[in-house]
Formats: structure tokens, C-alpha cells, sequence
DNA sequence: ATGTGAAAACAGACAAGTCTGTACGGCCTG
DNA sequence: CAGGCCGTACAGACTTGTCTGTTTTCACAT
């Protein structure tokens, strides 16, 4: 119902209040209807920009995957040393759950939303996966060259494992409403990298 | 279309293809209509049986939570060793999503399909959550019981762990559709534990 | 054994609303 | 005057849930 001011081209808007609305009540619980109303569209200038509305999905998960590894990065580059930066995935874990209303990954919820032979979308989400998966290693590899006892470990091991815990807490935070998973995945990565050098 | 065999009670139909179809589906994805005419079960029928759709949810939800426990308590108690007791959800991921298509975790689907604020389900999901956590922390206490150079180990701190990893290994593989991420939250897990006695 | 009556399951039409997507005409601006 | 946008009506297919009336099942009394 309410109109949002009309910023930005048509196209834009409809994007926009796509990635609003997936996310907040998931694909199929949103309509085109609330998607043209609220974002102050003819319905016959959506069908002109987005041919249906999977083609709208598609579209979404490449913005939100796009805006999500900008702005992670944008945070983490923020901190001024490898070990803050390490961890700081985790930590922003925590006011993304309680700003979102811990409605998990968006990545995931559209996964199991979809018919598991929708190939566009599932090719989309895995490049996600596998930019994540390339970020955390490069966070590895900083944090290992800053400290000299650990030289020698293997980053791209200690990444998969990064990227585990950093889904599990995701997954984990959103079934429970609760926020200690990610504050034990960040403990648990620390104790693993850490403890790697004896041997 | 395929009217299965009426095998079992009206109830107990409509649940079973309910688990099935719910699963394969999603919630919003399987309309009662599909549910009543592949169980073989008049419309009236299962309004006698459940006074609506998201009942029959909730019905879901409890029984899948019920079957995995028992069936994952099953599997692993087969093993003869605390040491394969240990790993054995890990291993018992692959067969699991070969098996299913990689539908991912029934109770995080359900959870990204419903608006924040259906309370019901959401506990009977943490519920099922906190079962999970005392099954690992069960076999954590038998895997460190096994091993004397880890007595002193913080077993609640590893069962935790432990779920992030098998959380995260599931929410991966489903994304991914892969199963490394099954082997290397194995591999993570023994060497986090491995790596704790020194201290 | 057999009749009886209540409970359960049946088939299927229907209501009322949702959904996506199309069509048509008009308005306004470059 | 062309193109982008608008408003809205509409088609057609779905959705959940109700209702009517018939048939089957089954325990119990005779």
C-alpha cells in the first residue's frame, strides 16, 4: 500500500523492491501485485522490463549476490589488521540477524523454495558460493602471512572450513533465533587455524 | 495421479505423502489437492484429519524431526567403535543427498519458506535443533571417553562445533550440490579435536 | 448369525479468493 | 510523433476450504 517515493528509473525500482520483498516473505509468497503496487509500477511497464517473474529472480539473486560480497568486503576492508579482518564475518553476522530478522540466507531460502531443476538459478547461486569461498581464502592468507608460527598451513584447506563454519552459524542463528552460533563458529575457526602450527 | 496402494489409516496417508511431497516440493509448492489424490483420500477426509493446511505443516515438521533422529540414532549405533560414531553423521550425509536430490535440511526449507512470525513451527524447528545438539554431544562424550589424551576436553564446547560444521557442511553441499563440503567438515572436526589436547 | 445405527470415508461440486500474464487505450515528454 | 509509462480490465488457471449427499465399515444388541 504504500507508494513508495518514485526515485530512480522503473527498472530500478522493480529490482529494488523485488530484493526488499524475496527476501523479507521468500519468492513464492510474494505476488507481482505487491511488487508493482508497492514499488509504483503499471503492471504492464513490469512485464515490459522483466519478461515473467523467474526472470525477476534471476535478476535478484544476481544483485544480492553482487550487493552482499561489496559489502562485505567494503566492512572488512575497513579494519585496519589481518586478525579483525579474519574475523570480522563473524561479527557482522550478528547486526545483519537482528536488522533482517534473522531470515537466514538468501541464497539458501531461494534453494529450497525452487524445484531442484531450475538450473539458472542454482548455476547463480553456486558462483555466489564460490566468491564467498575465494574471499574467506584471501582472509586466510593475510591472516597467515601476519603471523610467522603459522607459515607453512594450507589456506585453501583452512578457508573450506571457514566457509563451513561461517554457513553452519548462518544456517544455525536463523533455526534458533539466537545469535551464540556465530560468536562459536568465530571462536571455533580461531581454535582450529591456531592450533594447526604444532605439527 | 499414481493413487498409491491404501495402505495404513486415512491419517496416516495423508502424513506420509504429506512427508513426502513436502519435502520434494516445499510447503507452498504442494497444493492439498495434489496431497489428497496421490494419498488416495477424499477432500472431506482430510478436513476431518486436519482442520487446515498449516496444521498438516505442523504435523510435518514433528514427524521428520522424529524419523531423523531415530533413523541417525539408528544408523550410527550400528557402528562398533566411538571413533566411527563420531564421523558417522558426515558420512551418512552422501548416501542422504544422493538419495534426496539435494533438498537440503526439511526443517531450515520449512523455515525459509514461512513469514517470521509463525511461532508454532519455528519452536518445534528449535526443538528439533536442541535434539541434534545432545546426540553430538553424546557422541562427543564417547568419542573423548575413547580417546585418554583428551580427557579434560570441553565436550559441550566440541558438540557445539560439531552442529556448526554439520549444519554448515548440509547448507553447502545443497548450494553447491557437491559433497566435498561433507568430507572436509569431517576432516575439519577430527582435526580440531585432535588439535585440543596439548593445552 | 444377523439386523441396526453411528461413525468414518467417499465423490465431487462449489465458493471466494489468489496468482501470473495479456490487452487496450490514453497520457506525457523528448 | 514515437516511445515509455500508466491505469485497469480481463482471461484462465490455480488456491484453500465448505458443503451436500452417498456409501462403506464396524461394533454391538438381538
Amino acid at each position: 500500500m504504500p507508494v513508495q517515493e518514485k526515485s530512480g528509473s522503473v527498472h530500478e525500482r522493480i529490482l529494488e523492491k523485488a530484493c526488499e520483498l524475496f527476501y523479507a516473505q521468500g519468492y513464492r509468497g510474494t505476488g507481482i501485485n505487491q511488487i508493482i503496487s508497492e514499488s509504483g509500477v503499471a503492471k504492464a511497464s513490469f512485464y515490459d522490463h522483466f519478461p515473467s517473474k523467474s526472470d525477476l529472480l534471476l535478476a535478484y539473486v544476481q544483485r544480492m549476490s553482487d550487493r552482499e560480497v561489496d559489502e562485505l568486503a567494503a566492512d572488512v576492508r575497513k579494519l585496519p589488521t589481518p586478525e579483525e579482518r579474519f574475523v570480522a564475518p563473524f561479527r557482522l553476522l550478528e547486526p545483519w540477524f537482528e536488522d533482517t530478522g534473522y531470515r537466514g540466507c538468501p541464497f539458501s531460502n531461494v534453494i529450497a523454495e525452487l524445484p531442484t531443476d531450475d538450473d539458472a538459478i542454482r548455476d547463480a547461486v553456486r558462483m555466489h558460493r564460490d566468491k564467498e569461498r575465494m574471499f574467506f581464502r584471501e582472509l586466510t592468507e593475510e591472516y597467515v602471512a601476519a603471523r610467522p608460527e603459522l607459515k607453512g598451513v594450507d589456506c585453501i584447506a583452512v578457508a573450506d572450513t571457514f566457509l563451513l563454519l561461517f554457513e553452519g552459524a548462518i544456517a544455525t542463528c536463523t533455526a534458533m533465533r539466537e545469535l551464540w552460533p556465530a560468536k562459536k563458529a568465530e571462536e571455533s575457526l580461531l581454535e582450529y587455524i591456531n592450533n594447526l602450527a604444532p605439527n
